[in-house]
RNA sequence: GGGGGAAUUCCCGAGUGGCCAAAGGGGACAGACUGUAAAUCUGCUGGCAACGCCUUCGGUGGUUCGAAUCCACCUUCCCCCA
């Protein structure tokens, strides 16, 4: 669909799609009351998380299993194979289009995962470039500019953004050469600074009816439930998985296998490091991802905190609190009592 | 029993008379983030009424204008010889 034609219907349609997001640090329990959630309200579960739409990336990717779904539908796991690349502006597209089913079906969406920068993407329709270049071009530019990189060091590509972007130069750090290279690549794909494309973008109001909830915990429990659910996952047999996926020709220059889990793994099974020295940097490495976690959604406006341990872990105090808020925001109202009460 | 070595700020670990609140790394904490985001990157880390002051380098006591650094004794740990 053209811009200009969405422009049109949006503003057309007074009405915002109802959703539900359901984030939190990883390890928080988001999965399991995201089920709870579908249950009571008819809705259907969106995945939020960059690696779960990857097949055969179960144990460390802490996918839901099909025992788990209870019936509920889920939308955005399993839909690519490990070699093939995924990106925000990849998610959005692909998100977008099962949502339009879901309402279609006269269901809400619960979106759920944690990474946050999918969850923007979405709530806020962030227009990720130009479709002009989007594989050839794209693709050879930001090739080049990795090369240039490379060879010249990331001072020399921050000195050319800061004559082509000024602004962005301001605001990147020299050290940080993926968002050096991105703002350049953008500049040279579209002749337009990506500064004046994000002021644009930032201004956005959400697109949709939301409510953003954001599960949280003591640090201390998170960071708990982390180091168990590596144990958890390891007893689970995760060696064996990233050991097949290597099989299947997976290494570390894949996008999937940047993920938690499997760069840690695959470290070991190249006999870089012993199990237990890719064990001990897997749960440090987690740690830290969920403290970065946190600092995003406390960044972001409007979200509504959920510490579980301010209703004394009671599942059913949560979930009936949140039901309120949606019913407030949403209109959307529990299929009544027995909902959950039938468990 | 004899000989040698070591004890440093949350951890590891530099530092052997002033330039030391003490390198570096880790952790912890905080932050950025608009096509790789489970990625990438940054800041900060003794206390305070804070361009200065106070407490800190196993303990106690010395030497010195001045000690984490030198001396003595004590405590603990490691290694070697018996």
């Amino acid at each position: 669909m053209s811009g200009t034609r969405k422009e049109f219907l949006d503003s057309g349609s007074q009405m915002k799609h109802p959703m539900i997001i359901l984030s939190g640090p990883t390890a928080v329990g988001k999965t399991k009351l995201s089920i709870a959630l579908a249950r009571v309200l008819g809705g259907e579960v969106v995945s939020a998380d960059s690696m779960q739409v990857y097949q055969y990336m179960d144990i460390g990717s802490a996918k839901i299993a099909r025992e788990e779904m209870q019936g509920i539908p889920h939308h955005m796991i399993d839909i690519l194979k490990p070699w093939e690349e995924f990106s925000v502006a990849l998610f959005k597209e692909k998100c977008q289009e099962c949502l339009s089913g879901i309402y279609a079906r006269g269901s809400i969406p619960i979106v759920t995962g944690g990474t946050g920068f999918y969850v923007q993407a979405l709530l806020r329709d962030i227009d990720f470039a130009p479709d002009a270049g989007e594989e050839t071009d794209a693709g050879s530019c930001r090739a080049w500019l990795e090369r240039l990189g490379a060879e010249k060091g990331p001072a020399y590509l921050h000195g050319l953004l800061e004559r082509a972007d000024p602004p962005s130069a301001l605001d990147i750090h020299p050290n940080n050469i993926k968002r050096t290279i991105r703002a350049l690549e953008y500049f040279f794909l579209t002749g337009e600074p990506i500064s004046a494309h994000n002021r644009r973008e930032r201004e956005k109001p959400s697109a949709y009816a939301s409510c953003y909830f954001v599960l949280n915990d003591l640090r201390e429990r998170i960071y708990e439930r982390i180091d168990r659910r590596v144990e958890e996952m390891l007893a689970g047999g995760l060696v064996a998985e990233v050991e097949g996926l290597r099989q299947m020709g997976c290494h570390r220059g894949m996008v999937s296998m940047q993920g938690l889990g499997y760069k840690e793994i695959l470290a070991y099974l190249e006999g870089e490091i012993s199990l237990e020295e890719a064990v001990e940097i897997l749960k440090r490495d987690t740690r830290h991802f969920a403290k970065r976690q946190l600092t995003w959604f406390r960044r972001e406006k409007d979200v509504i905190w959920i510490n579980k341990n301010e209703f004394g872990y009671d599942e059913d105090k949560i979930l009936r609190h949140m039901l309120r808020i949606v019913e407030e925001t949403t209109g959307r109202r529990a299929g009544g009592k027995e909902a959950w009460e039938d468990e």
